[in-house]
DNA sequence: TGCTGTTGATTGTATATACAAGAGCTTCAG
DNA sequence: CTGAAGCTCTTGTATATACAATCAACAGCA
């Protein structure tokens, strides 16, 4: 695997690749139907241990479902990522600029969520101002952070501090969430997360929302995604109650 | 996997579970060379790709390493479980009470492990008491917890609740830390943690590591893994500082 | 001694084939 | 109309075979 010098490309790898672009693109949309193994066989031109190779790797990455005596479906973005989606569009916004240790690597405006509309008081699909910043500690990517903002709130918005908060301040920020929101999870990164905090699939990551309000209501939601193993070293997730509001 | 009611057990599967029992044992130790896929062939009278998947998928487990031109190798110890290597002990202690909505599932004394070694203050490989603990809520594995006893400290650690916190008391319990451990970090599974949690392999985990005191010193150090998808409801994560001492 | 090439063992990839097991659907008898 | 039987498609397991790629060890030569 880490020693793939372009020798000879295996065809199941050019296959998984396939599916998996066709997922990405959103040409394959959740819990749609994926070509059976049979089906890829004479697609590739492969046998069929080898069209069952990539569709069982992938479902074994969480790409795919699979039944028996029914087939292999897309598994929902839930289980994959929820920024999967908007993932066609960041690759073009790349680094923007640097603010102190963190980069704004996405501005753009989608429809809001559901969970960002529950969290906001907005209504599903209003416009929401997502932004994508990666936080850095000693040159080293430390979170990925997955902001949604209030359009209704902008001006008080403008007047909190954007990048301009360290890791650690972010984290110890985390303590006057109200009881709705998630406050910890553990989660298998998506391919975002992977290539900004540069870690494997495999590696799973905490996650923590946070919430920001003004007298006018919630003005910000967001994600904030850490690499577990970045937090082994004592002291980084030093959280403790930070009530300024 | 699920639906596994005894119709045609796979043979790679015994191959797994021959190899991962004689690993348990001791028999085979770390670093030490498994049956290659021809030897494996003909021991159990399967075709190469048999053989092949059963150390295919131990591979995938984190259980062997292979080299290609060498061998299939046993992995060490710490890439698979701090827990495998009491595993063999722990079937028979199962279920030994019900207290509230946790049940201890093992009690046994064990060779100090370095982490908690520092955390107690005491030496590598001094005697500590060890324990193994499933709570439930509602009927359903929430947490895991391994608590490991300074033998020293056994009175103050008998006035202590035992399990008769609920998992909520626990987590809130974790502000007390001292900087010096672990908060919380994002981990994937064990067999023993799937095994009580009743999860998949690939479903990260939380895990907490928590002290307690009592005037003579630390009295036990514990992991407390939980299902990352657990606690996705609001509310049960509600840590907030507890400075009960 | 030191280097090179060969050889054998092992894992990686791939094909062709076969049968079992599960799910959905159609057909047909009652 | 209903239920049972059968058909078809799908995935799961298994075999036999072949070649490629990698590594360790050995033999041979300078």
């Amino acid at each position: 695997m880490q020693n793939n010098q372009e020798r000879n490309p295996p065809k199941f790898a050019a296959i998984k690749e396939f599916i998996f672009s066709q997922i990405e693109s959103g040409s394959w949309p959740e819990h749609s139907r994926v070509p059976s193994e049979n089906e890829l066989c004479t697609q590739f031109g492969v046998s069929r241990m080898t069209a069952r190779r990539a569709l069982q790797e992938l479902t074994e990455q969480g790409v795919l479902y699979r039944t028996q005596g029914v087939g292999s479906f897309v598994a929902s973005a839930k289980s994959q990522s929820a920024l999967l989606e908007i993932r066609n569009i960041a690759d073009d916004i790349q680094a923007r600029g640097h603010f102190h240790s963190a980069e704004l690597v996405q501005l753009t405006e989608l429809p809001c969520p559901a969970v960002v509309a529950t969290a906001l008081g907005l209504n599903r699909n209003d416009p929401v101002f997502f932004s994508l910043i990666v936080h850095y500690d000693n040159q080293q990517p430390l979170q990925l952070e997955a902001r949604y903002v209030n359009p209704q709130q902008i001006p008080d918005y403008l007047k909190q501090d954007f990048v301009q908060q360290t890791p650690h301040e972010y984290l110890s920020a985390v303590a006057p969430l109200t009881e709705a929101d998630h406050l910890v999870e553990a989660v298998l990164p998506d391919d975002f997360t992977c290539k900004y905090l540069k870690i494997q699939k495999t590696e799973p990551c905490l996650r923590l929302t946070r919430r920001t309000f003004s007298r006018g209501g919630a003005v910000s939601f967001a994600y904030l995604t850490s690499a577990g193993s970045r937090y082994r070293l004592g002291g980084h997730l030093n959280i403790k109650p930070n009530h300024k509001n």
